[in-house]
Order: structure tokens, then sequence, then C-alpha cells
DNA sequence: TTCGTAATTATGCAAGTGTATAATTACTGA
DNA sequence: TCAGTAATTATACACTTGCATAATTACGAA
């Protein structure tokens, strides 16, 4: 009477996939990609490891998926509030900052994540790959609006100097999100944006922090 | 006569435990620390694994012993070039930036190896410890040097005022270094201090990158 | 209701893992 | 030169790993 064979329910295909993704990056996150086991992210997910290979056709593609969920999941997040503003491109700016410093985005768990992706991310094609594109949109979007900022202020950038500019105030933004995550408790809530705010307008020489003046 | 047994030279313990460290970081960069397995390990110090177990009581040990050696290597390097410098504060600090932000300390390898220990460091007490401890020294040394550089310029700031400079510089530091290290090719010789040196002077308003004026 | 089938569980396997212990051998000091 | 011993190699073991395959069962369609 011990040993009765477990019960289950099916699910959508999509919703299981989600569930083992979601099993996956937790676990990913806190103990690297080897340490992400098909047997305890099966436990972790509440079914059997066999209904992994049911789904993906390896761990590999497992992993993989998983990694393209999360970018995507942090692109869309970054994007969503900083779309939000609508209101002159230096507000854009500044609220892309923003969003791009605080939490969900700015998180010990996402920084992890990153960490712990790293060095598969430097040897497997496919993921490069992913992780260059995110890399490439997001600092073309900076770009657009700082050019953008800069115009409204009466400045025309030159294409060079506008990608130094970019460059650069992408370098300050992802390193204080890294971080940021990295050492959640060296930072107050609201400095990471801040100091993202101070060195990114210090670097185009534009004041994001000053509110828009309204006569 | 094809299995005979293996010849060996006896090494001063020093060396052998240098040895098997060198080889354990080379792998923890490449593969993670679970990639780094015992067998692996004495491959590449050109030893069996029996050899691992003589000088470190567990797998643990060794690598708790190399992330200490790497973050005492890190440590040495960034600040044997900065101290080199004997000139204004202003001209040491803008040293330190520098040493900071260029190889061998800004270098993908010593990324990799930080984002490859981050969820062990995050979990054992001891690496915490370890890190937090750098952490601190550089801070201390960062905000001692921004003292001593705006005193040189007529200028007092508060504790508070300089801890949150420290910070900010701090965190745009760490954060290129990463930057840098994680993308090597988004970056021109060069650039990577030029941006840390921009966003450092800008953030405690002075010109770290104007020569010292000589009349 | 019943039957088919796809979702899920159960079991097994070969390779890799850290560690323990026994067997050798290179060096040292007398 | 020759024992003694610590450094090194060799071997074994229990456990984990990813993957394959067979056995069940939940659920929808008829």
């Amino acid at each position: 009477m011990s040993d009765e064979r477990r019960k289950f329910k099916r699910e959508s295909a999509e919703q299981r996939k989600e569930a083992l993704i979601v099993a996956t990056l937790s676990l990913v996150a806190e103990m690297g990609v080897r340490g992400a086991t098909v047997r305890a992210i099966a436990e972790r997910a509440d079914v059997t490891q066999g209904l992994i290979r049911h789904y993906f056709s390896s761990k590999e593609e497992l992993i993989i998926a998983a990694y393209e969920h999360h970018m995507t999941d942090m692109t869309d997040q970054t994007f969503a509030l900083a779309a939000a503003v609508d209101s002159s491109a230096r507000d854009q700016l500044a609220a892309l900052v923003n969003a791009s410093l605080r939490p969900p985005v700015a998180d010990p768990r996402a920084v992890a994540l990153w960490a712990s992706f790293l060095n598969k991310v430097q040897q497997d094609a496919q993921m490069k790959a992913m992780h260059e594109r995110t890399y490439v949109y997001f600092r073309d979007q900076l770009q657009d609006l700082i050019r953008a900022a800069l115009e409204e202020a009466g400045q025309v950038a030159s294409p060079t100097r506008l990608r130094h500019l970019a460059t650069a105030c992408n370098g300050v933004i992802d390193g204080l999100w890294m971080e940021g995550g990295a050492l959640p408790d060296a930072f107050a809530p609201d400095e990471l944006p801040g100091i993202g705010m101070e060195s990114v307008g210090a670097i185009i020489g534009l004041d994001l922090e000053q509110k828009a003046e309204q006569p």
C-alpha cells in the first residue's frame, strides 16, 4: 500500500513548458547551470524527470529556452516601464535609466542569472547571438533617446559622438545594474537610479533629475 | 609493458598548491565551479587526482583557496599600478580608475571568474566575508582619494556626501569593469578607461583627464 | 460509456562525480 | 648506500548525472 503510482494532472504543453522553464531559472539562479539538474528541475516543477524529455529533447535545449525566456522578460520589463512615459525625450531617457536600475529589472536574481549563464553564453553560438541582439537593441534605443534629448536642448551631436555617448551611458547603466544586483545591500533604495541619472546626465551634459520646468 | 606506473617528480608544497590553484582557476573561468572537477583539475595540473586530497581536505577547500588567491591577485594588481603614481591626489585617483579599467584587472577572464563564483559567494559565509572585505577596502581607498582630490581643489565635502560620491564612483568603476570584461569587443582600447574617467570626473565635479597644468 | 492516445510516471543504464584508502616511489639524511 | 618517509599514483566505492525506454493513466472524442 505504500508504493502507489503517483497521481497526476494533464496540462497543456504551454503551461508545462512554462512551469519547467520557471523551475529551471530559479535553480540556475541559485546553483548555476550545472547545478540545475534534470531531477532538481523536475522536483521543483512538481513532475517526474522523464517529463522533461517529453517537452525538451535535451537538457541543453531546456537551458536555451530558459535563457531566451529570461532575456525576453528583461527586455519587456525594461521597456514597458519606460514606454509608459509620454513626455519629452529627456524624461523618457530618465525613465529608461530608472526602469533599468530598479526592480524588477535591477534585481539580485536577474544578476545571478546573468552570471550563471555567462560562460555558456560565451561558448554557445546560439546563446551568444541572442545576447548580442538584446544588447544592441538596448543600446540603439538609448542612442535614439540621447539624440532626441540633445536636440530638444538645441544641440546636435555627430554620429561618432552620439555612438560614443550611447556606449558610455550603456556601459554605466549595465554596470550599475550588475553592481546593484550583486551587492543589493551596498545601495539605499533609490540610490542606484540616482547614481545612474547623475552619471548619464553628466556624460551627455543634461540634467536628467531636474523636473521639467512648468511656468 | 604498456601499463607502467606513472613517473613523477616531488615538488614543494607551495609549488604544488599553487599549480593546483592555477589549474582550478582556469577551469572555473571556462566551465564554472561545478565544471572544475577534481579529475579535470588534476589533469590540467599534470598530476593524478589523488594528490588534490593530499593538499586540500576537500574540493570545497580548494575552491575557496582558489577564490582567495584570485581576489588577492586582483587587489594587488589594481593598487600596484595606482600606487606607482607619485603626484597629486587627482592624478592618483585618475591612475586608480585607469588601473581598474585596463588589463590585467579589467579582463574577460577576471570577469568570467567573478561570474562563476557569484552564486557560491552569495551562499558561502566565508567567501562572502572575503568578498566583502575586498569591496570595502577598495571603496575606502577610493573615498580617501576623492576627499584628497576635492581638498586640493579647495572643496570640502561632508562625510555623507563623501560617502555618496565614493559609492557612486565605485559603482560606475565596478560596473564598467564587468561590462568591459563581459563584452570585450564592445569597447575600443582605451575607451573604457576614458568612459571611467569621464564619469567619475563628472560625478565628483573634477576633470580627471586634463593634464595637470604646468606653467 | 468506452476506447484510443498522448501525457505522465517508473525503471534502468552507462558515464561522471567526490572521496577514501592502499600501493608505490622519489627524495633525504645518516 | 640504504632505509625511512612523505609525496605521489592507483584503485575502488557509493552516489549523481543525463538520457533511453517501458509501463501506466488521465482525459477527450465517438
